[in-house]
RNA sequence: GGGCCGUUAGCUCAGCUGGUAGAGCAUCGGACUUUUAAUCCGAGGGUCGCAGGUUCGAUCCCUGCACGGCUCACCA
């Protein structure tokens, strides 16, 4: 806990250190990859061996053999299941009796309840669900013969008019049935769906067929990021890519991923953070610019972790870090209400207020409202350290600002619940950032924290190209020397600072972590669709 | 890497003090033309994660391993 660093302190990259599990991340990959082992094959059982699947095999076989094409492509529903219900859902029986209108429909059935010579099937489509109830008199002895062996899984596609049932659901009453797609592999259980984890992370897929909830996080996850975008559209911000494959990555403390381009004999990291791309295109101009991207950190996997993440990084001329902590209110306020309709929102059991104004807190005004030590003691580094040395925390070497950091984390960020601003960081810890006015041994920097996590990370940028080489220079020393966190030299960067970049304030927000906090999932694995597994075994 | 918990039918889970395993759903056969986890009758389905050990006998006890979950640490 101590030792744990911020997600989006930015600095440098550090090569071919670590353990023997982490160096096998670092292949020496050349002239290209190696071929993927064969025992890398999918484990998944042999179809034969499984009877429920050969079941399912045989009746494929008999329907093709009755001349009847078990994957056709030329269904066309004319309706939704949600639309069919906001149109008819408040329709009496007589109402429905009386509409002269016939609805195509197709879904996956869900439920298969069948009388013998009739039958309801729960058909679930994107939209939803709805039931259609078969009969034989209805649809024919031929298609009834066929649709009885329907196996819950399977696509329908029902044709028919709306009537409600005896007890009151909104039914399609079906007069053509076909089958749309025959399902081979049976689904889990119905009542309590998927609940292994690893299953539902594996084999997202199905979790996403049995589960509504998890279904609606991820339509949440679309829609957050669209509002996030459209925020940023609103103010004049340009969305351009950078790229995600950098002869240096640089813009974070990370251990980046390695690959090879063959063609040009090189190697190339996957990008741990889109910064240093993105300052360039200020100074190319675009004055207001964002990116919603992929980060890469070959990293440990946790519940807040996961090694390719999403992050929202945009920087805009003419701003500081103060005029980035209205916006970010601003943001993250206009995301809730358009979500939710409010800016209240309740995460694992806490009551969060998103309304601004924030909490704005210095690094040393969060240590000492939630540590144990007092003013004298923040400020002497032997008190400080002596103190972080009780709570846990390794200062062997660590200058006085980082010692801070540490403990800032260790003591305050457990009580940050409500959104909070902490402000005042050391420079030693931010080199990339622009130094304060008043005090050079600090940056005009802020993180975010809400939920006791941190969201974003933002600062004035450094764009004195003279500062910024020395300070990559220090680094270049430090990594020299062992240090882990030291950065690598960016010369081109340099270069495009000196052509000059106008004042400018960035940001970057974890989108994961947004998703997270706004969906009330306490896992980063169920925001995201396929989350980092080990291989198959 | 440490700690705790787990791995039994396609799915969800029981399984007592050690005596070669059960339920529901699903599947297969039969009945049933308004069901809501439909119902009723019948049937099939298991290398109890893997490997050793103890024992006359191990799903059960012991050891090791694999895989997974949670958590702590590390990464940061």
């Amino acid at each position: 806990m101590g030792a744990r660093r911020p997600l989006f302190q930015r600095p440098a990259i550090v090569e071919g250190r670590g353990s023997d599990a982490r160096t096998r991340f670092f292949p020496p990959c050349r002239p290209c990859w190696p071929a993927f082992p064969d025992d890398r094959k999918a484990p998944m059982e042999d179809p034969k061996t499984n009877p429920l699947i050969q079941q399912r095999l045989d009746k494929l076989e008999a329907l093709r053999e009755a001349g009847i094409n078990p994957f056709p492509n030329d269904f066309r529903p004319t309706h939704t299941a949600a639309e069919i219900v906001a149109a008819h859902g408040d329709a009496g029986a007589d109402a429905l009796g009386a509409l002269d209108e016939t609805f195509a429909v197709a879904g996956r059935v869900m439920a298969f309840r069948s009388f013998g010579k009739a039958a309801f099937v729960k058909l679930q489509d994107r939209s939803g669900a709805i039931q259609a109830y078969v009969r034989r008199d209805a649809v024919g002895t031929g298609a009834y013969q066929w649709f009885k062996r329907t196996d819950v899984g399977d696509y329908l596609g029902v044709v028919g008019t709306l009537m409600r049932t005896r007890t009151g659901e909104l039914t399609v009453d079906a007069h053509e049935v076909r089958l749309l797609t025959k399902s081979l592999r049976p689904l889990p259980e119905k009542w309590h769906g998927l609940t292994d984890k690893e299953t539902r992370y594996r084999q997202r897929y199905v979790d996403l067929v049995m589960s509504p909830r998890v279904r609606e996080t991820f339509r949440t996850r679309a829609r957050i990021v669209q509002l996030v975008r459209g925020f940023f559209q609103d103010r004049d911000f340009v969305e351009l890519e950078t790229p995600m494959m950098q002869p240096i990555p640089g813009g974070a403390t990370a251990r980046p991923f390695v690959t090879h381009h063959n063609a040009l004999d090189m190697t190339l990291y996957l990008r741990v953070a889109p910064e240093l791309y993105l300052k360039r295109l200020v100074v190319g101009g675009f004055e207001r610019v964002f990116e919603i991207n992929r980060n890469f950190r070959n990293e440990g996997l946790s519940n807040q972790h996961n090694p390719e993440f999403t992050m929202l990084e945009f920087y805009q001329a003419y701003a500081t870090y103060e005029d980035l902590m209205g916006l970010t209110e601003e943001l993250l306020a206009h995301v809730s209400r358009e979500l939710t309709g409010s800016t209240r929102i309740t995460y694992q059991g806490d009551e969060i207020d998103l309304a601004p104004p924030w909490d704005r807190l210095t690094v040393r005004e969060a240590v000492l409202r939630h540590g144990e030590i007092d003013e004298a003691g923040v400020d002497d580094p032997a008190a400080l350290a002596a103190y972080a040395r009780g709570l846990g925390i390794e200062v062997e070497g660590l200058p006085h600002g980082k010692v801070l950091a540490e403990v800032l984390e260790t003591v305050a960020e457990p009580h940050l619940v409500q959104p909070t601003f902490i402000t005042r960081y050391p420079v030693e810890v931010s080199p990339l950032s622009r130094r304060s006015e008043d005090d050079p041994r600090f940056v005009d920097r802020f993180e975010l924290y809400i939920a006791r996590r941190e969201i974003a990370n933002a600062f004035s940028e450094l764009n004195d190209p003279v500062d910024q080489l020395e300070r990559f220079r220090q680094q270049a020393a430090a990594l020299a020397a062992g240090d882990d966190e030291a950065h690598r030299v960016d010369r081109d960067y340099i270069r495009a600072l000196e052509y000059g970049m106008p004042p400018t304030a960035g940001e970057g927000i974890g989108i994961d972590r947004l998703v997270m906090l706004l969906t009330d999932s306490p896992s980063i694995r169920d925001v995201i669709l396929f989350p980092h597994m080990r291989p198959e075994s």
